[in-house]
DNA sequence: TTAAAAGGTGTATTTTGAATACATCTTTAT
DNA sequence: ATAAAGATGTATTCAAAATACACCTTTTAA
Protein backbone atom coordinates (compact mmCIF):
# COMPACT_ATOMS: atom_id res chain seq x y z
CA UNK A 1 0.00 0.00 0.00
CA UNK A 2 1.85 3.54 -1.20
CA UNK A 3 1.17 6.63 -2.71
CA UNK A 4 2.96 7.75 -6.22
CA UNK A 5 6.02 9.76 -5.83
CA UNK A 6 4.37 12.08 -7.69
CA UNK A 7 1.96 12.74 -5.16
CA UNK A 8 4.70 13.06 -2.38
CA UNK A 9 6.38 15.70 -4.64
CA UNK A 10 3.24 17.72 -5.46
CA UNK A 11 2.69 18.11 -1.63
CA UNK A 12 6.41 19.39 -1.10
CA UNK A 13 6.14 21.22 -4.27
CA UNK A 14 2.38 23.24 -2.66
CA UNK A 15 4.70 23.51 0.64
CA UNK A 16 7.34 25.20 -0.99
CA UNK A 17 5.17 27.89 -3.14
CA UNK A 18 3.47 28.15 -0.05
CA UNK A 19 5.84 29.89 1.77
CA UNK A 20 6.20 32.54 -0.69
CA UNK A 21 4.12 35.53 0.23
CA UNK A 22 2.68 38.71 -2.21
CA UNK A 23 4.68 39.20 -5.40
CA UNK A 24 6.91 36.52 -4.45
CA UNK A 25 7.62 33.34 -6.45
CA UNK A 26 8.88 30.38 -6.56
CA UNK A 27 10.93 28.95 -9.08
CA UNK A 28 11.60 25.45 -10.33
CA UNK A 29 14.99 25.34 -10.24
CA UNK A 30 14.81 26.57 -6.48
CA UNK A 31 12.08 23.59 -5.89
CA UNK A 32 14.37 21.29 -7.41
CA UNK A 33 17.59 22.56 -5.73
CA UNK A 34 15.82 22.64 -2.19
CA UNK A 35 14.18 18.57 -2.49
CA UNK A 36 17.08 17.52 -4.72
CA UNK A 37 14.52 16.11 -7.11
CA UNK A 38 15.65 16.98 -11.03
CA UNK A 39 14.12 19.78 -13.12
CA UNK A 40 12.51 17.28 -15.16
CA UNK A 41 10.21 16.04 -12.67
CA UNK A 42 9.72 19.64 -10.57
CA UNK A 43 8.63 20.43 -13.88
CA UNK A 44 6.13 17.93 -14.81
CA UNK A 45 4.17 18.39 -11.26
CA UNK A 46 4.33 22.17 -11.41
CA UNK A 47 2.70 21.71 -14.75
CA UNK A 48 0.46 19.41 -13.80
CA UNK A 49 -0.30 21.73 -10.61
CA UNK A 50 -0.99 24.37 -13.19
CA UNK A 51 -3.77 22.26 -15.34
CA UNK A 52 -5.23 21.60 -11.78
CA UNK A 53 -5.92 24.93 -11.00
CA UNK A 54 -3.86 24.96 -7.61
CA UNK A 55 -0.93 26.76 -9.07
CA UNK A 56 -0.45 30.19 -10.76
CA UNK A 57 2.68 30.46 -13.75
CA UNK A 58 4.19 33.16 -15.19
CA UNK A 59 6.40 32.78 -17.84
CA UNK A 60 9.68 34.54 -18.97
CA UNK A 61 12.49 35.73 -17.08
CA UNK A 62 11.21 37.11 -13.33
CA UNK A 63 8.41 34.59 -13.58
CA UNK A 64 7.80 31.81 -11.54
CA UNK A 65 4.94 30.07 -9.57
CA UNK A 66 2.97 30.53 -6.70
CA UNK A 67 -0.34 29.47 -5.67
CA UNK A 68 -3.47 30.32 -7.24
CA UNK A 69 -5.58 30.38 -4.15
CA UNK A 70 -4.83 30.91 -0.33
CA UNK A 71 -3.19 28.11 1.31
CA UNK A 72 -6.43 27.66 3.36
CA UNK A 73 -8.16 26.70 0.42
CA UNK A 74 -6.56 23.94 -0.72
CA UNK A 75 -7.58 20.93 0.95
CA UNK A 76 -4.91 18.14 1.46
CA UNK A 77 -8.07 14.74 1.09
CA UNK A 78 -9.11 16.68 -2.24
CA UNK A 79 -5.73 17.00 -3.61
CA UNK A 80 -4.44 13.36 -2.66
CA UNK A 81 -7.84 12.19 -4.31
CA UNK A 82 -7.35 13.68 -7.30
CA UNK A 83 -3.27 12.99 -7.73
CA UNK A 84 -4.10 9.36 -6.40
CA UNK A 85 -6.89 8.66 -8.97
CA UNK A 86 -6.99 4.68 -8.88
CA UNK A 87 -8.34 3.52 -5.87
CA UNK A 88 -9.15 -0.07 -7.07
CA UNK A 89 -8.31 -1.24 -3.89
CA UNK A 90 -9.73 -4.53 -4.73
CA UNK A 91 -9.86 -6.17 -7.73
CA UNK A 92 -13.40 -6.01 -7.55
CA UNK A 93 -13.61 -2.91 -7.39
CA UNK A 94 -13.10 -2.10 -11.03
CA UNK A 95 -16.45 -3.49 -12.62
CA UNK A 96 -14.39 -3.89 -16.32
CA UNK A 97 -11.78 -5.97 -14.61
CA UNK A 98 -13.82 -7.71 -11.75
CA UNK A 99 -14.30 -11.55 -12.34
CA UNK A 100 -14.75 -12.80 -8.64
CA UNK A 101 -17.98 -14.73 -8.52
CA UNK A 102 -18.91 -13.94 -4.97
CA UNK A 103 -18.71 -10.06 -5.51
CA UNK A 104 -22.30 -9.73 -5.21
CA UNK A 105 -22.79 -11.30 -2.03
CA UNK A 106 -19.35 -10.33 -0.94
CA UNK A 107 -19.11 -7.95 2.60
CA UNK A 108 -15.49 -7.02 2.42
CA UNK A 109 -15.50 -4.64 -0.43
CA UNK A 110 -18.15 -2.85 2.08
CA UNK A 111 -15.26 -3.01 4.85
CA UNK A 112 -12.68 -1.93 2.65
CA UNK A 113 -14.35 1.21 1.25
CA UNK A 114 -15.44 2.16 4.77
CA UNK A 115 -11.69 2.45 5.40
CA UNK A 116 -11.13 4.18 2.78
CA UNK A 117 -13.63 6.74 3.65
CA UNK A 118 -12.14 6.51 6.79
CA UNK A 119 -9.15 7.61 5.88
CA UNK A 120 -10.13 10.57 3.00
CA UNK A 121 -12.50 11.90 6.30
CA UNK A 122 -8.89 12.68 8.20
CA UNK A 123 -7.08 13.92 4.68
CA UNK A 124 -10.39 16.50 4.54
CA UNK A 125 -9.39 18.04 7.79
CA UNK A 126 -6.43 19.58 6.70
CA UNK A 127 -5.22 22.20 4.06
CA UNK A 128 -2.26 23.23 2.87
CA UNK A 129 -2.24 25.84 5.57
CA UNK A 130 -1.62 23.52 8.70
CA UNK A 131 1.19 22.30 6.24
CA UNK A 132 3.01 25.28 6.37
CA UNK A 133 1.65 26.83 10.02
CA UNK A 134 5.23 26.15 11.05
CA UNK A 135 6.48 28.83 8.27
CA UNK A 136 9.91 29.46 9.62
CA UNK A 137 11.22 26.44 10.67
CA UNK A 138 10.37 25.01 7.11
CA UNK A 139 12.32 27.66 5.77
CA UNK A 140 14.56 27.37 7.80
CA UNK A 141 15.22 23.54 6.94
CA UNK A 142 15.46 24.79 3.35
CA UNK A 143 17.69 27.11 3.93
CA UNK A 144 15.79 29.82 3.20
CA UNK A 145 16.73 33.16 4.60
CA UNK A 146 13.89 34.34 6.09
CA UNK B 1 -3.03 3.60 -4.02
CA UNK B 2 -3.73 0.06 -3.87
CA UNK B 3 -3.24 -3.02 -2.44
CA UNK B 4 -1.43 -6.49 -3.60
CA UNK B 5 -3.42 -8.90 -5.91
CA UNK B 6 -1.74 -10.96 -3.11
CA UNK B 7 -3.93 -9.25 -0.29
CA UNK B 8 -7.09 -9.72 -2.21
CA UNK B 9 -6.76 -13.77 -3.10
CA UNK B 10 -5.78 -14.35 0.63
CA UNK B 11 -8.90 -12.69 1.68
CA UNK B 12 -10.76 -14.88 -0.57
CA UNK B 13 -8.80 -17.89 0.02
CA UNK B 14 -9.60 -17.29 3.93
CA UNK B 15 -13.15 -16.87 2.61
CA UNK B 16 -13.65 -20.23 1.02
CA UNK B 17 -11.92 -21.96 3.67
CA UNK B 18 -14.15 -20.33 6.61
CA UNK B 19 -17.09 -21.94 4.81
CA UNK B 20 -16.07 -25.24 5.60
CA UNK B 21 -17.21 -26.59 8.91
CA UNK B 22 -16.03 -29.50 11.01
CA UNK B 23 -13.68 -32.13 9.14
CA UNK B 24 -14.52 -30.80 5.64
CA UNK B 25 -11.03 -29.33 3.86
CA UNK B 26 -11.22 -27.08 1.14
CA UNK B 27 -8.81 -27.94 -1.37
CA UNK B 28 -5.96 -25.68 -3.38
CA UNK B 29 -7.67 -27.16 -6.79
CA UNK B 30 -11.51 -26.36 -5.51
CA UNK B 31 -10.39 -22.70 -4.70
CA UNK B 32 -8.53 -22.27 -7.74
CA UNK B 33 -11.86 -24.06 -9.80
CA UNK B 34 -14.37 -21.18 -7.54
CA UNK B 35 -12.05 -17.86 -7.84
CA UNK B 36 -10.41 -18.86 -11.48
CA UNK B 37 -6.94 -18.16 -10.22
CA UNK B 38 -4.43 -20.27 -11.35
CA UNK B 39 -3.77 -23.03 -8.74
CA UNK B 40 -0.16 -21.98 -8.50
CA UNK B 41 -1.31 -18.76 -6.90
CA UNK B 42 -3.48 -20.28 -4.82
CA UNK B 43 -0.65 -22.71 -3.31
CA UNK B 44 1.55 -19.55 -2.88
CA UNK B 45 -1.35 -18.08 -1.15
CA UNK B 46 -2.28 -21.03 0.89
CA UNK B 47 1.36 -21.83 1.77
CA UNK B 48 1.77 -18.17 2.99
CA UNK B 49 -1.51 -18.13 5.31
CA UNK B 50 0.04 -21.59 6.87
CA UNK B 51 3.46 -20.09 7.40
CA UNK B 52 1.24 -17.03 9.33
CA UNK B 53 -0.76 -19.25 11.35
CA UNK B 54 -3.94 -18.91 9.73
CA UNK B 55 -4.55 -22.06 7.76
CA UNK B 56 -3.76 -25.41 9.08
CA UNK B 57 -2.99 -27.61 6.17
CA UNK B 58 -2.77 -31.56 6.02
CA UNK B 59 -0.59 -33.14 2.78
CA UNK B 60 -1.67 -36.42 0.54
CA UNK B 61 -4.64 -37.72 -0.04
CA UNK B 62 -7.90 -36.75 1.33
CA UNK B 63 -6.13 -33.85 2.95
CA UNK B 64 -7.03 -29.55 2.39
CA UNK B 65 -6.60 -27.11 4.74
CA UNK B 66 -8.75 -25.47 7.31
CA UNK B 67 -8.39 -22.26 9.40
CA UNK B 68 -6.62 -22.58 12.11
CA UNK B 69 -8.41 -20.73 14.56
CA UNK B 70 -12.30 -19.59 14.67
CA UNK B 71 -13.18 -16.89 12.11
CA UNK B 72 -13.84 -14.23 14.47
CA UNK B 73 -10.88 -14.32 15.60
CA UNK B 74 -9.09 -13.83 12.58
CA UNK B 75 -9.36 -9.81 12.36
CA UNK B 76 -9.48 -8.28 9.09
CA UNK B 77 -6.92 -5.63 9.75
CA UNK B 78 -4.14 -7.56 11.68
CA UNK B 79 -4.58 -9.31 8.38
CA UNK B 80 -3.97 -6.85 6.29
CA UNK B 81 -1.57 -5.25 8.21
CA UNK B 82 0.47 -8.04 7.87
CA UNK B 83 -0.37 -8.88 4.13
CA UNK B 84 0.69 -5.48 3.63
CA UNK B 85 4.26 -4.90 5.07
CA UNK B 86 4.94 -1.78 2.73
CA UNK B 87 3.09 1.33 4.13
CA UNK B 88 5.52 3.78 3.20
CA UNK B 89 2.90 5.85 1.94
CA UNK B 90 5.53 9.04 1.46
CA UNK B 91 9.43 8.58 1.05
CA UNK B 92 10.12 10.37 4.61
CA UNK B 93 8.39 7.34 6.13
CA UNK B 94 11.25 5.36 5.05
CA UNK B 95 14.30 6.37 6.94
CA UNK B 96 16.64 4.37 5.15
CA UNK B 97 15.72 6.21 2.11
CA UNK B 98 14.64 9.19 2.82
CA UNK B 99 16.49 12.58 2.05
CA UNK B 100 13.95 15.37 2.20
CA UNK B 101 15.00 17.95 3.98
CA UNK B 102 12.40 19.55 5.82
CA UNK B 103 10.80 16.03 7.14
CA UNK B 104 11.54 17.36 10.85
CA UNK B 105 9.40 19.89 10.84
CA UNK B 106 7.22 18.69 8.03
CA UNK B 107 3.67 17.73 9.15
CA UNK B 108 2.60 15.91 6.23
CA UNK B 109 3.74 12.90 7.54
CA UNK B 110 1.62 13.06 10.76
CA UNK B 111 -1.40 14.05 8.91
CA UNK B 112 -0.58 10.56 6.39
CA UNK B 113 0.18 9.02 9.36
CA UNK B 114 -2.98 9.89 10.82
CA UNK B 115 -5.25 8.78 8.35
CA UNK B 116 -3.74 5.77 7.47
CA UNK B 117 -4.88 5.19 11.28
CA UNK B 118 -7.86 5.96 10.75
CA UNK B 119 -8.19 2.99 7.47
CA UNK B 120 -7.10 0.30 10.01
CA UNK B 121 -8.97 1.20 12.99
CA UNK B 122 -12.16 0.66 10.62
CA UNK B 123 -10.63 -2.59 9.32
CA UNK B 124 -9.90 -3.61 13.02
CA UNK B 125 -13.69 -3.65 13.64
CA UNK B 126 -14.08 -6.46 11.65
CA UNK B 127 -13.53 -10.28 11.59
CA UNK B 128 -13.36 -13.22 9.11
CA UNK B 129 -16.74 -14.20 10.86
CA UNK B 130 -17.86 -11.14 9.37
CA UNK B 131 -16.99 -11.43 6.10
CA UNK B 132 -18.95 -14.74 6.12
CA UNK B 133 -21.91 -14.10 7.78
CA UNK B 134 -23.74 -14.89 4.76
CA UNK B 135 -22.91 -18.41 4.03
CA UNK B 136 -25.83 -19.82 2.31
CA UNK B 137 -26.06 -16.77 0.02
CA UNK B 138 -21.84 -17.17 -0.93
CA UNK B 139 -21.91 -20.84 -1.41
CA UNK B 140 -24.72 -20.27 -3.79
CA UNK B 141 -22.57 -17.73 -5.89
CA UNK B 142 -19.70 -20.56 -5.96
CA UNK B 143 -21.79 -22.92 -7.00
CA UNK B 144 -21.52 -25.14 -3.84
CA UNK B 145 -24.05 -27.29 -2.87
CA UNK B 146 -24.74 -26.58 1.05
C1' DT C 1 17.07 43.09 -30.93
C1' DT C 2 18.98 39.50 -28.95
C1' DA C 3 20.46 36.62 -25.23
C1' DA C 4 19.21 34.74 -20.95
C1' DA C 5 15.82 33.22 -17.79
C1' DA C 6 11.83 31.20 -17.02
C1' DG C 7 8.19 27.72 -17.84
C1' DG C 8 5.71 24.11 -21.52
C1' DT C 9 5.35 19.73 -23.80
C1' DG C 10 5.91 15.34 -25.95
C1' DT C 11 8.41 11.18 -26.14
C1' DA C 12 11.62 7.66 -24.78
C1' DT C 13 13.98 4.87 -21.53
C1' DT C 14 14.88 2.65 -17.16
C1' DT C 15 13.63 0.43 -13.07
C1' DT C 16 10.98 -1.96 -9.96
C1' DG C 17 7.91 -4.97 -8.16
C1' DA C 18 3.99 -7.49 -8.75
C1' DA C 19 1.93 -11.13 -11.11
C1' DT C 20 2.37 -15.30 -13.22
C1' DA C 21 4.29 -19.64 -14.81
C1' DC C 22 7.30 -23.68 -14.59
C1' DA C 23 9.46 -27.57 -12.63
C1' DT C 24 10.16 -30.70 -9.26
C1' DC C 25 9.78 -32.47 -4.47
C1' DT C 26 7.38 -34.53 -0.22
C1' DT C 27 3.69 -36.61 2.26
C1' DT C 28 0.05 -39.87 3.08
C1' DA C 29 -4.22 -42.72 2.46
C1' DT C 30 -5.70 -46.56 -0.02
C1' DA D 1 2.85 -48.72 -5.42
C1' DT D 2 0.29 -45.06 -6.83
C1' DA D 3 -2.63 -41.30 -6.92
C1' DA D 4 -4.01 -37.26 -4.53
C1' DA D 5 -2.81 -33.67 -2.04
C1' DG D 6 0.28 -29.91 -0.52
C1' DA D 7 5.55 -27.63 -0.50
C1' DT D 8 9.01 -24.95 -2.48
C1' DG D 9 12.39 -22.65 -5.24
C1' DT D 10 13.27 -20.34 -9.43
C1' DA D 11 12.32 -18.02 -13.72
C1' DT D 12 9.68 -15.18 -16.70
C1' DT D 13 6.40 -11.70 -18.03
C1' DC D 14 4.16 -7.46 -17.65
C1' DA D 15 2.67 -2.99 -16.22
C1' DA D 16 3.24 1.12 -14.09
C1' DA D 17 5.90 4.32 -12.11
C1' DA D 18 9.91 6.91 -12.20
C1' DT D 19 13.17 9.19 -14.67
C1' DA D 20 15.60 11.27 -18.50
C1' DC D 21 16.02 13.60 -22.94
C1' DA D 22 15.13 16.90 -26.39
C1' DC D 23 13.31 20.77 -27.95
C1' DC D 24 9.64 24.61 -27.84
C1' DT D 25 7.56 29.19 -26.24
C1' DT D 26 7.34 33.35 -23.61
C1' DT D 27 9.16 37.40 -21.48
C1' DT D 28 12.21 40.94 -20.22
C1' DA D 29 16.44 43.27 -19.34
C1' DA D 30 20.73 44.56 -21.29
Amino acid sequence: MNLKKYTDYSLRVLIFTGLKHGEERARIKEISDVYNISQEHVRKVVHDLVKRGLIESTRGRGGGIRLAKPAHEINVGMLVRDLEQDFALLECFDKGVNHCVISPGCSLKHVINKALGAFFKVLEEYTLEDLIHNEEELKALMGLST
